[in-house]
DNA sequence: CTACTATATTCCAAAAAAAGAATTTAATGG
DNA sequence: CCATTAAATTCTTTTTTTGGAATATAGTAG
């Protein structure tokens, strides 16, 4: 209850966690996609994105060596669906996250990976 | 921008903090009340009111030696107003919030201070 | 089975957050 | 000015969080 909410907001507590939601809603992405985007290192990618599965914002499905990260719908949590909801439209003028955005076409695994 | 919302994000994942707005919900306190209440430091308290302030979440007036804090209506921020608007029924159910609430009557600055 | 590769986990160091004791500040009353 | 008191700040210790290097795991291809 109240560590559901706790974690929720611990977890879009942190910048880089943010971005990674924003970009999720732009579309399904592989660790090395978003550590690339990011420039963050490959084991900090998956531990943002294990914090943000265990508040409940994304899930992920695996696809061969791949997992491809994505969003939740935050159906059983209201704190979930509120934010994610509010989010669609928070952060749309952030330099940063507007930048990311921008880039986000450009990033692609078969570009990335195998390096 | 991001780091307003973060910062929001980031006061709101401290279980004490999230009881202290609770509590506002039903009245301005002052530190002494809001110390006793939660069973922490006067210096912790005062931290916690500080890192809410810093958030946009609660202001105060000063009245003699107390201050009061009470909450903002989160004008100048959407990421506030929202939350707070939505924790207005959020963790109404949570059993910790439901004790502190329902004992929030008998703490009363007159009995607790100068002691 | 072996080689390869994307991701997860472990481990460790650095940075940030939290808590309380002690001290300082600010408001009040004499 | 002095004493008193609520709150803020400083200081220090403990805990939590973050980040990357190294390693382990798991899926694929041969």
């Amino acid at each position: 209850m109240m560590k559901a909410f706790t974690k929720v907001m611990k977890a879009l507590s942190d910048p880089n966690r943010v971005k990674i939601v924003k970009m999720l809603q732009h579309k399904a992405m592989c660790v090395c996609e978003i550590r690339e985007a990011l420039g963050i290192s490959q084991p900090s990618a998956s531990k943002h994105l294990r914090i943000l599965g265990e508040a409940g914002l994304v899930d992920y499905r695996k696809n061969g060596l791949w997992v491809n990260y994505f969003l939740t719908d935050g159906g059983n949590s209201p704190y979930v669906s509120s934010i994610m909801g509010n989010l669609r439209h928070w952060l749309e003028d952030d330099p940063d996250i507007a930048e990311l955005i921008r880039k986000l076409p450009s990033i692609r695994r078969e570009d990335i990976c195998s390096r």
